[in-house]
DNA sequence: CTAACTAACGCAACTGAGTTGCAAATATAA
DNA sequence: TTATATTTGCAACTCAGTTGCGTTAGTTAG
């Protein structure tokens, strides 16, 4: 797996003290991450604005991306070479849990053919599964 | 269709004005509806809490239900015989458009066979797809 | 039909996730 | 090392959604 500095300088993102901390916490995290998850994770030390910017700024440069919460808030995983826009199968499977509130990405399944709706132009589709995960 | 007082009714649930107005927005209405959409249509003449407390009572008598909207709001929209959650087939698609933020039901569409992950227990499926829908 | 009871409504005030503006701090390039 | 551009942190704000409580309206019993 590539450093978070080397995945920074790919993006031609400042490799901020920050911003280094932040994407380790994701490679080294299980499962997905809140802005609630990080603030504990990194000991309340910077400020939630910081902790939004940044997520906002990986967004975009392709380092992580949303994924769904149960309580609508925001949560990101870390992108996986599949996870390219570009990518024909821009397609996504995620798995919530009723107990834990975790959301969890779901890489080992075949994504399922879903035939086309005239009138509808599908550009990206997503698989949300709710249920109990394995530590529920 | 039955008709909103027969519906209210049915569920146990005071037919009450603006009840029997909301529910009915549901029935006329082609597309989910937000909490501002529903101001929207009933002219502000009602407080947002009460809004809020009939959706809440609709969605947990079965009546309605939520489904995705792009900037994580309140959207619901009305349940049809396939919504009952004792319903084995308790499986959604909602399509999401890009450009108008609108969330539509899809129901013209075989819900795929998604193989078990082993340690995960699945009791509900949603496909949401996005793209452009046939008004944009 | 009326009275009594219960549930729903509306107002005001609150909550909390997420955002914006700006000055201070830090990273990068020269 | 210095100049420049970007990022950080603070304060203040926004806005969807919630809570408490007194008032209004629907329902049930007499």
């Amino acid at each position: 797996m590539r450093t978070s500095e080397e995945l920074l300088s790919n993006c031609g993102l400042r490799k901020t003290t920050f911003r280094k901390k932040l994407l380790k916490l994701f490679q080294d995290s299980e499962t997905t991450l809140t802005v609630e998850d990080i603030k504990k994770k990194i000991g309340n030390k910077n400020d939630k604005v910081t902790i939004y910017r940044a997520l906002s700024t990986f967004e975009k440069s392709g380092l992580i991306h949303q994924v769904p919460d149960k309580n609508k808030l925001s949560r990101y995983a870390l992108c996986n070479s599949k996870c390219k826009p570009s990518n024909q199968a821009y397609q996504h499977a995620h798995f919530i849990c009723d107990y834990c509130d975790n959301t969890f990405c779901i890489e080992e399944l075949e994504f399922p053919k879903i035939k086309k709706i005239k009138g509808f132009e599908f550009k990206k589709l997503e698989l949300i599964i709710q249920g109990s995960c394995p530590n529920c």
